[in-house]
DNA sequence: ATCGAGCTTCCGGTGACCGGAAGGAGCCAC
DNA sequence: GTGGCTCCTTCCGGTCACCGGAAGCTCGAT
């Protein structure tokens, strides 16, 4: 299938760039010429040659420290991504919102495969330190971003996702997918995920799905407060308002302004745990 | 010097590959196959290979109508980039109040090259409509960023953009270079930079400059409000402050927390106008 | 039906790419 | 000073991965 898999021959150019991309990662913003050719198994020469085209072109920056960085123009490609940009323009105003209401993190996030990736992060500087960042991963089973958006994705996903090894973060994460199938039937049937002490002890998340204009889950949404004390009653409306906002201002239906008063029920869960 | 300058032969693997990424771009964020093989000049069956290629990695995504975007793993390396990543996440707390303060428009960008390119972006959805987007370009004559990031640019590169062409945006654009030589001068005296009406007739910037540890500038921020009525005297405190708050959090030792009432001068600007 | 636009697959010739080797620059330890 | 390290840069000939024309496919529109 991939054009370069037939027999002995080594990856192709195109994957060998891609690869120098990938040598960079969190914890590695910036890579001499010789790191790069080490993580990205490529003779130095070969390195030479594909990083240089790269700078020249603005994928990557060399700094005056002789080592290489991410370029602006990357970036700014990787800006035009829709699950970033056209998913943040609209969500930002009631991310504000909520992060100024609590002052402390507010979170948004995708899934991507098994994983959920962080496309945008107010956090206040004095707010409880959170291990997650802007473009960072983390496992779906450990996070209240990640039980929502498992608990929502496509009947094949969760199954993948509970048969395969569920990591632990910390003693209190969720390994046990009996354990975890009941949860994310709670998640489903209250439209909430209120995780505590998964990711870290010391904080806990609440989390709420953001529907697109077919009804998806397209994304989730959270605030991280201090474990001790915390007081999720406060916080659950909020987000769940919140991420409504956003899904109306994605055009989903179910999130359609009506008559103050009235409560439309939340739309069923596309399809339940058992497939 | 290329490695495919020598004679007739066609551009190398890398620029193709390159070249189909510069294919996507504001206004062109989903794109069909041919398309692609159109924008960047390449045979449909070299487009066919290498977009597959991108795609099998996450650089590209293929939606449900067959069309090609930018893909999230593509945006989640783009976010390594030091200018934008690091930036971004000391900036964010400033640049939240200022927008709580004014609920109206505020900018974080940085120059590359000869343009201004927009890293952050706070808009509240009934502020005055901005022609700004994240990760979007402008020319560093007409905008309040733009001003800033080129008064404190290396004398070089402000000669270059004072013999280039100026472009007009509004009527009210500077374009004359004797004038825009003035008003750098005047930027470096008082600061910020205080442009109305040169982007969009309707609209007023007041920018201020962002200094790193080495006290370069190294960003700018702005605050974009209605040019009907605008009082850019409540505003320029509040912009130069918070622009003040970010070098401290880059470590600009010009920045740096001092008893209050006590008046530093600024730093005096890297180089005067006259080279 | 007929057309056209867009997509996918196939395959043989060839020239772009590969990477070993040599050499230079900077740094530290002895 | 001098040896030994790491990192970077340049060169060049053989070979194999890449290129792209062509044929066929799937749509939807006329």
């Amino acid at each position: 299938m991939s054009p370069t898999q037939g027999g002995q021959s080594g990856p192709s150019v195109t994957e060998r760039v891609l690869g120098i991309l990938s040598a960079f990662g969190p914890g590695a913003e910036s890579l001499t010429l010789s790191g790069i050719a080490r993580t990205a198994g490529l003779p130095l020469s070969t390195a030479h040659r594909l990083v240089g085209e790269l700078a020249a072109w603005g994928a990557l920056e060399r700094g005056e420290d002789g080592r290489y960085r991410i370029g602006l123009r990357l970036w700014e490609v990787g800006a035009l991504a829709p699950r970033s940009l056209g998913l943040r323009e609209r969500a930002m105003p009631y991310l504000e919102d909520l992060y100024e209401a609590t002052r402390q993190n507010v979170q948004l996030a995708v899934r991507d495969g098994h994983e959920v990736v962080y496309v945008e992060r107010l956090a206040h500087p004095e707010a409880v330190r959170v291990f997650s960042r802007v473009g960072g991963r983390m496992p779906l089973n450990a996070t209240g971003v990640g039980q929502v958006l498992l608990a929502f994705a496509p009947p094949a996903v969760q199954e993948e996702v509970l048969a395969g090894p569920l990591p632990a973060l910390t003693p209190r994460t969720i390994t046990d997918s009996g354990d975890l199938r009941r949860t994310l039937a709670a998640v489903r049937r209250e439209g909430v995920a209120v995780c505590d002490g998964m990711v870290d002890l010391l904080s806990l998340s609440v989390a709420a799905p953001v529907r697109g204009e077919d009804e998806r889950v397209v994304a989730s949404l959270s605030v991280v407060v201090p474990s001790a004390g915390a007081e999720p009653r406060m916080i659950v409306p909020a987000v769940r308002a919140a991420a409504r906002g956003i899904s109306r201002a994605l055009g989903a239906p179910s999130a359609r302004r009506r008559p103050a008063g009235v409560v439309t029920p939340l739309p069923t869960a596309p399809a339940d745990a058992s497939p």
